[in-house]
DNA sequence: CTACGGGTTCGAGTACACTCTCAGTCAAGC
DNA sequence: GCTTGACTGAGAGTGTACTCGAACCCGTAG
């Protein structure tokens, strides 16, 4: 398989599938007579892991410790499981974390809830926090 | 309150600060005698608030928009509980994905989990995908 | 033969959200 | 009077993870 066929079936741009190969995530591919990649099917299984743990948030730092480590072999199985269950751990502080802040979020919109015209009935966290007006807007957010 | 103190009380920096009222997302500060700024303890709430909206993955340009909604007042609120709802549901969704995610690297996590020595009975996903070793790793991750 | 639709490398550019440096001002304390 | 520490605005720099452009090569269909 090549690398746009790939990058389909993959979900990664062919453009990032290269840029991960630079970077060490992916093996350096096999390259075919005219020096262009050639996939074993067997990558797309690395891949989505991959994937997962991009969208638990972890930095491509730690990815590509866990990256070696795995190249290095079975021996080094225990040093992996430890780096995925403080990720899972971190993972899991995060959601809490969400889910917190989301109630919150709840509140602040119930607050809003039945003022289809402003009514603004609140008590606790009310809709309306700090007032001021936000004065002299600055352009540049860059 | 001067700026040194308000970091201090909202966990932002200074620097941070004046780059969010630059950016107009903090309102345009009361100066004293010698231009420094003064602020009111009500500017907390907001900052709490801009927090929450922050630790749950809200990007700047929506802050401002919310900023700019509220510093028109009261009418402009039907607009800031859409607003917040949209909010609300991507993150409900993050969580989600973030939930099953999680399921899997436990799956994983528990294929690692009897070999403490490299034993490797696996089934299903088995902590060991996609293979093949790493290759040259090409230094610069930058 | 020539256009095309891929592929190649390398380096530069982008987006986001800060974070820091610089050169200078100012009030309070010794 | 002078040091100290906090403040000022403006702008440059940082880290993360891509994303794109330029210039080139290569095999196949018309």
């Amino acid at each position: 398989m090549k690398i746009g066929e790939l990058a389909k079936r993959s979900g990664l741009s062919a453009h990032t599938i290269r840029y991960y190969e630079r970077i060490g995530l992916l093996p350096y591919a096999d390259r075919d007579g005219s020096s262009q990649r050639d996939y074993d099917a067997a990558i797309l299984t690395w891949i989505a892991f991959l994937r997962r743990l991009k969208a638990t948030g972890m930095p491509i730092r730690e990815m590509l410790l866990y990256a070696e480590l795995r190249s290095r072999g079975a021996a080094t199985e225990p040093e992996r499981r430890v780096l995925l269950e403080q990720h899972r751990n971190r993972v899991g502080e995060h959601i809490a974390d969400l889910q917190a802040n989301l109630l919150v979020l709840d509140a602040k919109i119930s607050g809003y809830a039945g003022a289809e015209k402003g009514t603004d009935h609140n008590d606790t966290g009310a809709p309306n926090d700090g007032r001021q007006p936000a004065g002299k807007r600055a352009a540049r957010t860059r």
